[in-house]
DNA sequence: ATAGATGCAAAGAGTTTGCATAGGT
DNA sequence: ACCTATGCAAACTCTTTGCATCTAT
């Protein structure tokens, strides 16, 4: 049977706080600061019982670490900002995507990552200072 | 300057000809069939000169470990079939993403990973024996 | 002959796992 | 009291790097 542990209770409201996907370590550090402790271990093990069980998803964005996110918003896809390397969810979708695929395939699910530039870098020069919010 | 190594054109013909995309290992192992003797560094050091180049793309899918193919093919995507583990090359595109992103964001590039079934997997019913070509 | 490329092995980074123990039920 | 979840450390996998050697130019 499954147990309500300190460290289970803090990963998981970590993670539905956040509202953005956390990398595992990033998790680890905010879920220090809800529970005493725990370790990156635990986090892992958690996670994956997490996204086995549908509660969380794992979010890849090429050329970066995996994270995870709560699975509690819908259909979306992500944004990633060239400039502060933060990542935000995208709500909107362009529908169907079987209309790419060559006759037979057939598509069952689709994931899109968008690059650019975020309302907040974008007010600055590119390249200005202090503007890495990673 | 840069040499023509023996080791150096196997990977990159085994890239080009391959028409999909490899991982480092799958790479590994068709370059060692055109030339005797490479090395797994070897690989990633001219996969890296390649990409810096741009003359190879990396396609990360998620939950797959990175994959790199020939950069010759212009804008496409990628379906990833979930009966036999391949990575197909799509071609077509829904065009400009710009109308999902909240104002203020500028998209400068999209990614858009399917999943489904290829139209070979789809024949035969799903599960069904020796079907896994991963 | 010179300098870049390769192979090997060691070093790193990220993730998983075994095992003893703490702690939830 | 029982048994799952945790913490720690070791194990693993994937990738990168240092260094001596080889080889294309």
């Amino acid at each position: 049977m499954e147990r309500r542990t300190p460290q289970r209770t803090a990963i998981e409201e970590a993670l539905r706080e956040a509202g953005r996907p956390l990398t595992p370590q990033e998790l680890l550090e905010l879920s220090r600061a809800r529970v005493g402790s725990i370790n990156l271990a635990t986090i892992y093990r958690t996670l994956k019982m997490l996204t086995d069980a549908g509660d969380a998803v794992s979010v890849h964005i090429p050329g970066e670490p995996p994270r995870f996110e709560a699975a509690h918003i819908g259909h979306h896809h992500h944004f990633r900002c060239d400039e502060c390397g933060r990542v935000f969810d995208i709500t909107g979708c362009t529908g169907s995507m079987a209309s790419l695929v060559p006759p037979g395939f057939k598509v069952r699910e689709h994931e899109i990552t968008l690059f650019g530039t975020c309302a907040e870098c974008g007010k600055e020069p590119p390249g200005g200072a202090g503007t890495d919010r990673r």
